[in-house]
DNA sequence: CCTACCGATCGGTAGG
DNA sequence: CCTACCGATCGGTAGG
């Protein structure tokens, strides 16, 4: 008895580290590929960063590709954690737009992923070669834009927008927002445009916009 | 005298077949690292899609980074005479505006780059990676949307926009919808959103959006 | 999870 | 503009 309860154990334990190198793995998997890219990570750099061998990292995933796949996931869960589902919280329709938006430029200057934010960069890379892993990101982003618009359209039935709102227009605008800010912030490695982002945001959904060199009256449309 | 003259046909010449091949390696250069990125762009690969050999390439660069360098460069070239040049042809103000968007959203469905915008992707890839390239890339980014917000300055000026409307924040918004847009584009290969970004563009110009479902009228914001 | 290895390709050079 | 080569690294495998 005791015999199949050791053994038990020692599985269990032994997949319980299993798993913790896994997380590891996939943790530093995400993190270098916001930098090198999803096709530039490799298998070397990251068994060398984490201090292993490749051989290490290949009893893990079968191929760069299930790598890929599996870094993929692990950077969906993240985004889901730290943007999605804390906006999620806040009241729906334009509160919960401005709480995708802010949790967005917040994540960014949080540096949750040092390269940037993670699809934006994956999209863009991963957009010219169809197959599996381009087809994950697109299942991702296309599930994020889906979101926004449907947030759009609820803050339309409480009359907290316009009812000729255009759903999919609003979600272009402010993924646009999102992924210009992105991609300023990476280049120039400079916060304010973050601000700037946050104002456009505010601004497009009709919000009180505080600057020190205007009254909110002020940004009223005067023509 | 026949022979300085025989002599200089002949540097001429050669210096005009270097000219072409170089250029005809920068045009494979481009189109391929909209594809691969700038970083995944290999002179092996480039040598092979010339059908010439990886000696013939140094001898027009001397290293990568130099091949990357001209490689920015020629695109600029490209993205001026195919987008900027002809938009600035338009009446100054709002309708430049439309002009660089429109601009950008025929670029991208003629395939101008097979992998969608250069400085998009070269953007996002090299914002990592300090360097000449990314300076190069950061010029080319900003100088880009210095003149967006230029233009918005004098349509201000014009009254075709509001007073108060933040020059930088427009830019931010109108960048915005293009870099969506290419996204989308890129990832899904279907040109329906860049009619969806030609109707977000003129909304925000305040300029009638012409859809079969509705009048110009009912564009306005009721509230 | 390791070492040791495979063929292919990388950026780059030498010499012509 | 070519061939022939360099060391380093790529993704991946074998065997433990």
């Amino acid at each position: 008895m005791w015999v199949m309860a050791e053994r038990a154990t020692r599985t269990r334990q032994r997949r319980a580290d299993g798993d913790r190198t896994r997380a590891a793995i996939l943790d530093a998997a995400v993190r270098l590929s916001t930098v090198d890219g999803l096709e530039g990570l490799s298998i070397g750099n990251l068994a060398k960063d984490l201090g292993m061998s490749k051989g290490g990292v290949y009893a893990h995933f079968d191929s760069k590709q299930d790598l890929q796949l599996a870094t993929v996931e692990a950077a969906g869960v993240i985004f889901r954690s730290e943007v999605i589902e804390p906006a999620l919280t806040a009241d729906p329709g334009v509160p919960q737009l401005l709480a995708f938006c802010d949790g967005f430029f917040d994540h960014l200057e949080r540096r949750v992923f040092p390269g940037g934010c993670f699809f934006a960069g994956a999209a863009l890379e991963m957009g010219t070669h169809r197959g599996p892993v381009q087809e994950k990101v697109a299942e991702f982003h296309s599930g994020f834009v889906q979101l926004i618009r449907d947030v759009v359209r609820t803050a339309v039935q409480l009359r907290q927008l316009p009812p000729d709102e255009d759903p999919a227009a609003l979600a272009l605008e402010l993924n646009g927002t999102l992924l210009a800010a992105d991609t300023s912030f990476v280049m120039y490695d400079d916060p304010s445009v973050l601000d700037l982002g946050r104002r456009v945001v505010r601004r497009r959904l009709g919000l009180a916009v505080t600057r020190r060199d205007e009254t909110p009256e002020e940004s009223e449309n005067p023509q």
